[in-house]
Formats: structure tokens, C-alpha cells, sequence
RNA sequence: GGGCGGUUAGCUCAGCUGGUUAGAGCGCCUGCCUUACAAGCAGGAGGCCGCAGGUUCGAGUCCUGCACUGCCCACCA
């Protein structure tokens, strides 16, 4: 009994199920190439998904087009391996268990660092793979076998390696600055971890009473005072200093005075400094280097002190003498009052101020002066700024080849210490006795500097950023140098979203220029689509694709505060991960956001359903005229590119071979250029709107008995070889629908274990026949004019009608007389009576520049209403013609366009006018 | 303060390098249980392609300005 496919296309089970054999079979498990193995590779890395998450949209949208371009390589031969992994995540991942600890009355600190960890690694033991489940769920194709996590031993020791090096070439420094400091992590954070929103708030102005000179400072009485201005009053209380613009004439009476800092009562100099600008204000700064980064820097011009005033929890400290102890934003209220009471607030403007806000807790970052690991950065982005300019890696969408590198000229050094417990600990160690860092690969023995042997290990740990931008070299066996490097290194393309193009895919190429400098890929990859020859190798991938946002159906981002996340698991057990991702697929033109749309999911579940059905109907009649045949087609299938052992008997026939030839080749072209929407619609517009409609109509007739054996053979084993053809065109995007079917053609006895590892369509243009397409157009023409007839004539559905046809072209008569039958059929015609003279005429009838149809029906004619509708008719044809003849009278024209559009118009204007003719005709007579 | 994108049918969107009559899905209207599929079939209505100029033989497509809208970047108090 041959596999049966049950009526219902229900998506569930044959997903799950065929998801699990592939992980089982090790389909896509990639052996490590032995040298001298000549197939191209193709390469990607699975942007890590942080352990602590959970699958949403934009995930599966990124899996869904990776998932595509690798199954699309490995059916095209390409040694073909998809890395997948998952991200340590330290702030995320130490918060989620942190909160457990909370839950159970624990905490963190009283439990230790050690224990921690180890707590830490029990919950991603029983957590941490649910995302990587989830993924399974998709039908993602990558290599489980080689599946990492950024702290496994190796990765962890790679990441070390790195340091110690970056640090040996003194691009790692240690020292005390203003970094961004988020209370409630407890951390540092990076600048691209604050995020900025526009907040109303105020700019207070504050004026400073002037120290004359001979004057006893504190108890005299000033006479002159300078104002500046601020949005943060309670920094003041930190003030060391205030600037003015060397070149502002207004205040060169006051360069080298000092004012007496209100509240505090100490003297602080006025610098001249560019920190100042004339323009804003009043003109003159106060400068706090302890909580202002600009600051900070004058102050480091100026040998100013620093004076801290809020301490790591955002409360005002012993410095700030009587504001000891209040909250920030307490203390900012306590001090404009007070300074309002004692006449130094000079005003208070409404202001806009972009505040800073932690991207993970939303707290408002505090800049703050504490001591920090950073990397110096230049040296490191001028390599990955040439990487991109040259063209060695290429940014698709374009518009984001200049973001990017828009920020590598702007790029800053980066804090890459972290005050947390979980993640990549820093490999350096201080000594008890001198202090003295000692930066080292394995923990030393004694202090480099006094040879003491006390030392403690620097207890930050690195930005999970820094590890995760190795990743394209240490998942490869970075630092030894591997086999698995040599083939796989530079990966092909990294695709990604837009989110994460500084945090993660600029850090990669910064490393990967500056680790694998030198490095030489083995082999000569194929190309995907054009990189060139471009000989740089230490490129971490050779493209990058940037893909969009999913938003919802709104055009609201996603968030969990709004409520509005959609999520993908959900829409997938409603419709199936063939038609969700099929939407994904539809939907992702480069470069637009997606408006995540539930009812188009619905759609393309119906265009899953259409193709079950179809299959269905295929089984169906193999089974009955040729049993043999499932497996007979086994044993016949060599690889093949295209239609293999298809006979072209009839019109439709050459019709659609041709048609598949071209949809294929359009498929190809839109994959090389990351058009999914495009390959996905053209797949549909031909499965459903060409294959199915009228290819399966079509040879309905030659399948059954009354055709004979012999008809019956051929058209069926056409329509197995076609069907077969399409599924493994369609299956890059609906990977569990082909699978199944595509098992059921082969009887569940395939020639491969999996249609995942069969040949990827191509075209051949040798199977083209634009005869047979034009052919074709004119008699789906004429079958859906009679069809339009007949609902004009309000024909009863169930009454065929007799036709007259008439055709001034023999071949095209001799054509339609070909497929009678079909015309018959598929236009419920009674009996089709070729005619020697024209039809145009007569009510009920149709005309193209082609034939004339008439359907011979008695109904009273609305002769108002049809001749308005002619009128506007020969009113649009006339606007044509004369459009047409403008074009075809004008020089310019006809002496600067491509011969092909002069003659498409010529030959369009000659129809025209034919068709004009003939509705002349039709108007005259109906009006007469 | 800089930069980028969007504006096409009631809704969601295609329309690549300018070229013959601007497309799809959903929704809507009419009619069909035509033995693969009612998650279907057949037919239909619906568009000054945001506005104003310009370049060109030819503009939804290129340029300029404007309007509305979204996003990103930024240490001007």
C-alpha cells in the first residue's frame, strides 16, 4: 500500500515530526573537509541567541532567511554549514537569576561569587537550551553536532588568549574615567547600551559670586557674579571649576579669578577652555570632572580635582557635605531650592534634555568616574573601516554600508569591564603588595613588579560582546590553527538585524581583521552572489545582510511593556511553520519593515493547503494508472537540475516546462540578491496560478481511462516529474510540506534520506519555448472571454453553451482547433464552430487582436448600458492609439529608445487599432 | 544638531538598473458543494502612485522643494 496522504493538510504533526528525523539523521552535520576537497563553501554563523531568551518574530525572521540561502546552498552542492550557538549573556542572565535568588528569600551577595556561578550554571543546565528547542521548531537547518556556548571552556580560553594579546600591543589600558554607570546593575555599561530619549526638564541658571582681588574670599561681599547654566544643579556640588571661552571677550576681565561655589563655600578658578561656547548660554560652564565626561576632559587640561558627590548607588556622598545620603534627584530639588533662597538662582527655562537611560533596566545612567578596562579602539576600526570601504565585505542594504562606517570614523574607545559576577573574568591579577596588574594568560605565580606572591584576580568581568565577537574564529578552533578554519574562515555572509550592526557585527570585523591577519582560506570558495575576488581573508564573513524589523500588524515595534509581542510559536501552531515562514519570506523586501500580518499567514496556509491538495490529487491517479510508478521514479532519479524524463506530448505540456525553466531561473536570481519576497511569489504565483489552475486542468482529460494507457502513462509521469521538480524548488522556503510529499513520491523509499539533500532546480533555456507561452496566453485568452461572456450573459452555470470562434491567423486556428477540448471544457462550451468572418459585431461577443468568440446565447442585450460600456472602451483604445502614435511621430523616440520597446509599440499599436475596429463595428451595430 | 527611510486599491504591501495598458494577498460584491482542494472554483468593483516644480522622446521609478510620518546616531552645559 503505497503512503497515503490523509485528506486534511494538517501542519503539526508532519512538522514535529520531520523536524525531529532530520536532527536524528544528522542531516546537516558537516564533516570537516579533508584538503584537496574541491567543493565551494558556504558558511554561517548563527547570531547567538542570548540562553535567557525566548523565541519571538524577529528570530524566526532572521532563521527563516538564513534557513532559506543554507538549504538553497546545500541543494547547490556547497559544503554547507550553519553554526548554531547561544550567548552566555552576562547582565541578562545574572538579573534572571539573581531575581530566583530574591524568590527564594536568598541573595547573591550573601551566597558568594563561586557559589553564584555554579548557581548560574544549574539554571542554564535545566533553561538554557529552550531557545535552541524553540529553533527546532523552525526547521532550522544547522549543524547540532557543532552547537558551542560562549563560556565553554574553549571559547573561554580564546577569549583570554585575546585579551592578553590586545593587551601585550597595548591596545587593552586600564585607568579611571567617566564611564556610564547603571545603578541598578550595579556596572559599567557601554555607550551603546545607553539609550537616549528626549525628556522635558529644566536649565537652571545659576550665578557664582566673583573673588575680587585683596578681598578676604568667603565673608566679603561680592560685587560681580558670573552665571552658568546647567540641567543637572546637583553636580554643582562637585564643581571644580568654571570655563569660559578664551575668545569671549565678555568675561577677559575675569581670566585668572576665582568665584566662591555657593552651598559649599570654596573657591574655584575660572579656566579659559573651548569646552566653553560663546553662543550657548551665558557663555560660561561650570565644570564637574567627576560626573561629566566633557568636564572630565577640561578638568585633565586643567589639573583640576575630582571631586565625586554621588556614590554607585546614585545617593549624594560624604562630599556633598549637607546633601550627604539624599537620593540624586532629591538632592538636585534640596539644591535649587536652597540656591533660590540664597539668591544665586538666577532663572529656570524650560529645556529639552536627551536623557540616558540603561538599555536593560531603564534606569537613568549616571556618568560616573570609575575605574575601567578599555580597549583603544582606532587601530582596530581603521582595519575594519578599510575592510568595508574596499569592498572586501559587502553591506546589504547598501544605505547601511555608510551607517556603518559612519560610525567606525566616530567610534570611541570601549569600556569592556563589567561589574558582574557571570561571564568571561578578566585575566588579570593584582598584587597584595604593590598593587601592581599583572595581565596573564593562566594565573601567575608572583607579581611581576615585587615578585610578591599574594595576588587576586581582577574580579570584573568582560562586555559579553567581546566574546561574542570572536566567534567567527573561535567556534573554528581559534587560537590553534585548525583544519575547520582553514575551509570555513572567512564565513560567507553574516545575516543579521539592523539592532545589532554595532554591537556585534563591528566588533567582529574589528577582531577578525585584527586576529586573522594573514589568514588564507583553503580552497577558492564559490561565490554566492558577487564578492569578487577580493583577497583579504581575516574578514570574519565576506557579506552582511541586514535584514528588517518585524513590527506588528500596527507598524508598532514589538514590546513587552505594550503587549503587542506576537509570538511565533503560536502563529505557528495555528497555521504551521511552512506558512508562517512563508509569510516571513513573502513579506521580507530588503530594506522595509515588516508589518507582522496575521491573515496573510492564513493565506499562505491556504497555498499550503492548495499544494497538499494537489499532491493529493497526483497520488491519486498514479496510484490507479501506474502503481509502479512511485518507485519506479526512484530508480530513474539521478541528480538532476531540472524536469528530468518529461515528454512533451501537448501544448500544456511545453507550456509549462517552459514556464517552470523560467520561474526557476527567477527563483535563482532573486535568492542570489536576498529577494525572498521575490522567490516566494514567484513560487506561488506559479504553483498556484499556473501549475494548478491550468496545468492540472489542463491534462485532466489525458488521465482518465478513456484516454487510453498510453495517454494516461505520459501525463502522469509528467505530472510526478513536475511536481517533484517544484517541491524541491519550494522547499528552501516550506522545507516540511515538500519534505512529506516529496517522501510520499518516493513511497517513503527516497533516493536520499531527505529532499533537503536532493538537487535545487535550474534553469535550463533550452526548455524555454516562447512559442508555447504565447500559444498558451491566447487560448487561456479565449477560455476566459467565453467565461466572461457567459457571466455578461448571465449563462446558468450549469448550461453549456455552443461558441463561434474566429481566428484570421491560421496557426492560431489551427491551435485553438488543437485544444478544443480543453476550450470546451474549461468553458463550459457545448461545441466550438470556427467562423470565416469576423465576430466583432455581434452582441455577446469578445474580441482581441487575435480572434473573435462569440457565446450563441439568447438574452436581451441592455443596449444602453453595453454601449456606454463600448464607448468607454473605444475611448480608452483611442487614448492608446494616440499615445502610441505620439510616441512612434517623435524623433527624439524613435532615435533614442531600445529598438525592442519601438517595435513592442509599434506592434501594440497595430493591435490597438484592431481592436479599435472591431469595437467600431460592435457600437454601430448595437446603436443601429 | 546630524543622518536614513516611508507616503501606490478599503487594509497590508510588491513594483530591481526610467520603457508598451501600475500588480498581489486580505477584505468587499455576484455566482458556483464543476469527484484534488469551500483553507476551494469562476467572475467583478476599487488607484489624479503624498503635493508642487524640474530633467527626459518617455517619470510610480531620477533631481529639487514642501507636507506628513517612522527610525537611527550625537559628550553642547
Amino acid at each position: 500500500m503505497p503512503h497515503e496522504l490523509p485528506k486534511a493538510y494538517e501542519p503539526g504533526a508532519i512538522e514535529t515530526r520531520w523536524a525531529e528525523y532530520w536532527i536524528r539523521e544528522k542531516l546537516f552535520h558537516v564533516d570537516t573537509p579533508a584538503p584537496g576537497e574541491n567543493r565551494p563553501v558556504f558558511t554561517l554563523l548563527l547570531p547567538p541567541p542570548n540562553v535567557t531568551g525566548r523565541l519571538h518574530m524577529g528570530h524566526m525572521l532572521n532563521q527563516t532567511q538564513m534557513d532559506i540561502l543554507v538549504r538553497w546552498h546545500r541543494m547547490r552542492g556547497f559544503t554547507t554549514l550553519w553554526l548554531p550557538g547561544t550567548d552566555h549573556a552576562g547582565i541578562a542572565t545574572q538579573m534572571m537569576v539573581d531575581r530566583q535568588l530574591r524568590s527564594e528569600g536568598k541573595s547573591r551577595l550573601e551566597m558568594g561569587r563561586e557559589k553564584f556561578i555554579e548557581r548560574v550554571w544549574e539554571w542554564k543546565r535545566h533553561y538554557g537550551g529552550a531557545i535552541l528547542d524553540q529553533m527546532k521548531r523552525l526547521g532550522a537547518s544547522v549543524d547540532w553536532g557543532r552547537e558551542y556556548f560562549t563560556m565553554d571552556e574553549n571559547l573561554s580560553r580564546a577569549v583570554r588568549e585575546v585579551f592578553v594579546r590586545l593587551y601585550e600591543q597595548g591596545l587593552i589600558y586600564r585607568g579611571k574615567y567617566i564611564v556610564n554607570w547603571c545603578a541598578d546593575c550595579g556596572t559599567a555599561i557601554s555607550d551603546l547600551e545607553v539609550k537616549h530619549e528626549d525628556v522635558a526638564g529644566k536649565l537652571y541658571e545659576i550665578r557664582y559670586p566673583v573673588v575680587e582681588d585683596g578681598q578676604a574670599g568667603k565673608n566679603a561681599r561680592p560685587t560681580q557674579f558670573i552665571t552658568v547654566a546647567t540641567t543637572r544643579p546637583e553636580t554643582m556640588l562637585g564643581d571644580t571649576a568654571v570655563a569660559v571661552n578664551p575668545q569671549d571677550e565678555r568675561y577677559t576681565h575675569l581670566h585668572g579669578k576665582k568665584v566662591l561655589l555657593p552651598l559649599m563655600n570654596r573657591e574655584i578658578p575660572i579656566i579659559t577652555d573651548e569646552l566653553a561656547q560663546p553662543e550657548f548660554g551665558t557663555g560660561a560652564v561650570k565644570v564637574t570632572p567627576a560626573h561629566d565626561a566633557n568636564d572630565f576632559e577640561a578638568g585633565r587640561r586643567h589639573n583640576l580635582p575630582q571631586i565625586e558627590v554621588i556614590d554607585e548607588h546614585n545617593k549624594m556622598n560624604a562630599n556633598a557635605g549637607a546633601y550627604a545620603g539624599l537620593d540624586r534627584f532629591a538632592a538636585r530639588e534640596r539644591v535649587v531650592a536652597d540656591l533660590a533662597a540664597q539668591g544665586f538662582l538666577v532663572g529656570t527655562k524650560d529645556y529639552t534634555v536627551a536623557l540616558g537611560k540603561c538599555d536593560r533596566s531603564g534606569t537613568i545612567v549616571e556618568p560616573r568616574l570609575s575605574e575601567q578596562w578599555f580597549v583603544k579602539i582606532k587601530p582596530l576600526a581603521d582595519k575594519a573601516i578599510a575592510a568595508v570601504e574596499t569592498g572586501e565585505i559587502t553591506i546589504t542594504p547598501e544605505n547601511y554600508r555608510q551607517v556603518y562606517l559612519n560610525w567606525m570614523y566616530n567610534i570611541h574607545d570601549w569600556c569592556v569591564s563589567r561589574q558582574l559576577w557571570w561571564g568571561h573574568r578578566i585575566p588579570a591579577w593584582t598584587c597584595n603588595g604593590c598593587k601592581e596588574v599583572t595581565v596573564s594568560r593562566e594565573e601567575p605565580k608572583a607579581c611581576t613588579k615585587c615578585g610578591g606572591a599574594k595576588l587576586e584576580q581582577v574580579t570584573d568581568v568582560l562586555d559579553t560582546w567581546f566574546s561574542s565577537g570572536l566567534l567567527p574564529f573561535t567556534t573554528l578552533g581559534w587560537p590553534e590553527k585548525t583544519r575547520d578554519q582553514a575551509v570555513f574562515y572567512p564565513t560567507t555572509l553574516l545575516i543579521t538585524a539592523y539592532e545589532i550592526l554595532f554591537f556585534w557585527v563591528a566588533r567582529m570585523i574589528m577582531f577578525g581583521c585584527h586576529f586573522m591577519e594573514g589568514h588564507e582560506q583553503d580552497a577558492a570558495p564559490k561565490k554566492a552572489s558577487g564578492w569578487g575576488d577580493k583577497k583579504n581573508d581575516s574578514v570574519p564573513f565576506r557579506e552582511v545582510y541586514i535584514h528588517s524589523l518585524v513590527r506588528d500588524a500596527e507598524r508598532q515595534k514589538m514590546s513587552k511593556t505594550k503587549g503587542n509581542v506576537v509570538d511565533p510559536l503560536e502563529v505557528i501552531e495555528r497555521f504551521g511553520t511552512d506558512a508562517t515562514r512563508f509569510t516571513l519570506a513573502a513579506m521580507a523586501a530588503p530594506g522595509t519593515d515588516i508589518a507582522f500580518n496575521e491573515s496573510r499567514t492564513e493565506g499562505y496556509r491556504a497555498f499550503a493547503n492548495k499544494i497538499w491538495n494537489a499532491a493529493r490529487f497526483m497520488f491519486m491517479n498514479v496510484d490507479r494508472i501506474e502503481p509502479g510508478l512511485r518507485p519506479g521514479v526512484r530508480q530513474e532519479c539521478p541528480p538532476h537540475t531540472g524536469v528530468a524524463g518529461f515528454k512533451t506530448e501537448a501544448l500544456e505540456d511545453r507550456w509549462i516546462l517552459s514556464r517552470f525553466n523560467r520561474v526557476t531561473g527567477e527563483v535563482n536570481e532573486a535568492l542570489k540578491t536576498y529577494r525572498f519576497h521575490e522567490a516566494a511569489n514567484r513560487i506561488y504565483d506559479f504553483f498556484w496560478g499556473e501549475f494548478c489552475d491550468w496545468y492540472i486542468e489542463l491534462i485532466k482529460p489525458r488521465l482518465m481511462e478513456t484516454a487510453g494507457a498510453e495517454t494516461n502513462k505520459t501525463a502522469c509521469t509528467n505530472l510526478v516529474r513536475l511536481f517533484e521538480a517544484s517541491l524541491r524548488l519550494l522547499h528552501p522556503v516550506m522545507p516540511f510540506i515538500t519534505e512529506e510529499i516529496w517522501q510520499a513520491v518516493y513511497d517513503s523509499k527516497p533516493p536520499l534520506k531527505s529532499i533537503a539533500l536532493a538537487t535545487f532546480p535550474q534553469a535550463d533555456e533550452k526548455q524555454v519555448d516562447l512559442a508555447a507561452e504565447t500559444e498558451m496566453a491566447v487560448l487561456q485568452d479565449l477560455i476566459v472571454s467565453v467565461r466572461n461572456l457567459r457571466a455578461e450573459l448571465k449563462v446558468e452555470p450549469k448550461v453549456k453553451v455552443p461558441i463561434q470562434v474566429f481566428a484570421h491567423e491560421p496557426e492560431i486556428r489551427q491551435m485553438i482547433e488543437h485544444n478544443r477540448g480543453a476550450v470546451e471544457r474549461l468553458a463550459s462550451v457545448e461545441s466550438m464552430k470556427f467562423v470565416e468572418t469576423s465576430l466583432a459585431k455581434l452582441a455577446g461577443a469578445r474580441s482581441t487582436a487575435r480572434f473573435d468568440v462569440h457565446v450563441v446565447y439568447e438574452k436581451k442585450i441592455d443596449v444602453a448600458s453595453e454601449s456606454a460600456k463600448l464607448k468607454k472602451e473605444l475611448e480608452g483604445l483611442d487614448r492608446r492609439i494616440q499615445v502610441a502614435e505620439g510616441q512612434l511621430g517623435n524623433q527624439g523616440f524613435l532615435a533614442k529608445a531600445p529598438q525592442k520597446v519601438v517595435e513592442g509599440l509599434r506592434k501594440q499599436l497595430e493591435e490597438t487599432k484592431v481592436l479599435r475596429e472591431k469595437t467600431v463595428a460592435k457600437l454601430k451595430e448595437i446603436s443601429s
